[in-house]
DNA sequence: GAGATGTTTTGAATCATTCTAAATGGAGAA
DNA sequence: TTCTCCATTTAGAATGATTCAAAACATCTC
């Protein structure tokens, strides 16, 4: 599955990057075209492998830094369940994240702004929140009705 | 700040344990009083010092068992914030988690029915929560006018 | 080309957590 | 009492994800 990169993506990196001074390079362009390619929410290792298949020299280690370089950029979004391996994840929109006990495998799910609101008014004053986070965790019924969006 | 367990969280604690068949043990009454005394989310490493003020020679795989058999047994939480140690927390109400980014504490935060309702409504048909975390992150104004619920 | 700078690579180090196997201790049977 | 059984505790080794350190590479400028 050896995938390129559209032009419009291939655009949104190279500036991202660019804003923190940071350059496109080969490697960073393979891991995150991985990230586009299929999201859903691979580990560190699993982009790995993934990358590989396109740049069979890459290292382990630098599939660790473009991934933090990304996350640095506002790129990708690290998502955390208990003390998992972290995920990625490119989806830029407010979303919340469930997690199927049975597959392990993690799906987005809309984040409509009232819910965020309402989230935010139970907050006493005094608390600034930068980030807020949902995970659901249970059990999603098969059929793939809901593509990670 | 040697602490005594009351007549009433003893028995909570002698019931749950033997719920799934386990005893009360001296280690045990230990960890959950370092738990019950200070509701700070204290983690592992936390608990481990905090008990062995009373019991010197508690070692800490057995402060790893005990928190496990109280996750087991629904006597306290887990709570993770990214990729940090875990941390426990013995209040069974639910709530969601405010870690203050510059001191690093975790506060409770009280979640109302209605709230919970509403992040269960964006769910789409077919997924079924067993359980929902909520974490916020940012900054708490200093004034601890927010004890640990 | 030489120097500067940022990036990648390898392998070692870190650190929270789990595992293993040996010791301990209490409850009940004999 | 002494013996047996079984859960629990303990010390230390193992695991596994992530980070770090230092050398190799690339690219750019002078
Ligand atoms: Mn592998
Ligand atoms: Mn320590
Ligand atoms: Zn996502
Ligand atoms: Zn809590």
């Amino acid at each position: 599955m050896i995938q390129n990169i559209s032009e419009h993506d291939r655009e949104n990196l190279q500036e991202s990057l660019a804003k923190s001074g940071q350059k496109v390079t080969p490697q960073r362009e393979v891991v995150f075209s991985v990230l586009l390619a299929k999201r859903d929410h691979p580990t560190v290792d699993e982009v790995f492998h993934r990358a590989r298949e396109t740049m069979p020299g890459l290292s382990l280690a630098t599939v660790y830094n473009c991934l933090q370089t990304f996350v640095g950029c506002g790129l990708i979004r690290q998502v955390n369940h208990e003390r998992e391996s972290t995920r990625y994840c490119p989806n830029l929109a407010p979303h919340a994240h469930f997690r199927d006990a049975a597959t392990g495998r993690v799906h987005d799910i809309e984040l409509p702004p009232e819910v965020i609101q309402s989230l935010r008014s139970i907050l006493p004053p005094g608390f600034d929140p930068e980030a807020i986070e949902v995970s659901f965790h249970g059990r999603a019924l098969a059929g793939d009705a809901h593509p990670t969006l």
